[in-house]
DNA sequence: ACACCTTTAAAACTAATGTTCTCAGAAGGG
DNA sequence: CCCTTCTGAGAACATTAGTTTTAAAGGTGT
């Protein structure tokens, strides 16, 4: 989704100068400041990449301001605005879990969203949460009320503290993923407490851990 | 230090309306701008508030730059920087507590620092992160490698979860505090677990805990 | 080679925007 | 009361900075 086409590379470089120059600054450059740093003999011709760059995506242009650069992630959001999830529901023993849908977020504006460190989207992308409640992941070290931070995937590595879908129990549960065959060893977090053992067919992987975040006050 | 002599309402406004302009749009606003919010009949005006709130230390002004106004928290420092607290140390059952000191980070330049949500410091202010070494916070419901957010305080409301040492002990250790007389109850948070009783000169609060951080990955 | 699109260039134009000048009322101190 | 300082107002000024115009060089496919 990123880049369809090849990007040359000057505008790359003039895309790159622009995240440096907002980090360094707090505030946009200039189109004669981008000029400038890029060494480009003409303003028309950074106006002319900055155009594609606003067609393609990467950013947004205010039309006659000053400095009206906006940068766009991945997702067509702007960078720098607080780093919010959105908590896409709870999460409870034997309770079924809500479904990830990278779209389509309509109906569950109801629920709340968290602030989140910054690095977290900008390393793994796309997030959401679920907000634990109960106590019934007690064995995983998360106390009701705890936030979950989750990377949506249905792949993990060996090691990998996933949402695992228990298909015959009808239950989520957050353990360390470890293939074994066509077992699974579900290991929890607590090492004084043992690992569940399940057929790999009866395992669905919906997410990774990504963080888990408790907030007192 | 935030304010020796009184504020006037339209200086204080101006600098509202600055900070919810640079966070709604994600770029400081101009002079016009802000006449117009704030219904200032003249550049002027605007022009000899933004002068004073300068010469204040309430915000930089890049001369002859568009825009070129850059807040500044009470630090001093650029609003809107990542927010990052320092791991001041690590924390493990029996070891001694490293010292908070609000000024004079000189020495302790070879820790770390952790991103942390944008609204913690801004709630709480100037905050602190030990991360956890081993096992020996398990009752609290923090593992190993757990970041722990904390607000440096020697006073506590019953409930909040605290960093409390044991001087007999020498020990740290995070438990909910609750003052019973001259006993103190240190109950851990993990409920099927038993709560400590000590003398109440026994304890001594380093700070409150304000979030618990676990990154994967 | 020829159309066609992308990219670079130089210069000028215009709107946006920081700054300054002059004037005036209000507040406080001697 | 007069003087100084702080604050506000209106207008003009000067620079900054987005935009446009025109031209041409570099590709790519036919």
């Amino acid at each position: 989704m990123t880049l369809n086409k090849k990007m040359p590379a000057r505008r790359q470089r003039i895309l790159d100068f622009i995240q440096t120059f907002i980090e360094d600054n707090g505030l946009p450059p200039t189109v004669r400041d981008i000029q400038k740093a890029c060494e480009i003999s003409s303003t028309s011709v950074v106006d002319y990449n900055l155009r594609i760059l606003d067609r393609d995506g990467f950013l947004n242009r205010r039309p006659d301001v000053a400095r009206g650069i906006e940068l766009l992630d991945d997702a067509g959001q702007p960078v720098g605005a607080v780093p919010r999830v959105q908590i896409v529901g709870r999460i409870a023993a034997g309770s079924p879990l809500p479904v990830f849908s990278a779209e389509g977020n309509a109906a569950s504006q109801e629920f709340e969203s968290i602030e989140v460190a910054p690095d977290l989207p900008k390393r793994h992308g796309r997030l959401f949460a679920l907000e634990v409640q109960g106590q019934s992941m007690i064995d995983a070290l998360i106390d009701d009320g705890d936030v979950v931070v989750i990377k949506p995937s249905h792949l993990a590595e060996p090691g990998e503290m996933v949402v695992a879908w228990l298909k015959d129990e009808e239950e989520a549960t957050l353990k360390k993923f470890y293939p074994e065959g066509d077992q699974v060893r579900l290991q929890p977090a607590n090492s004084s407490m043992d690992p569940i053992y399940c057929s790999a067919e009866n395992v669905e992987i919906r997410g990774k851990v990504v963080s888990v975040i408790r907030k007192f006050g």
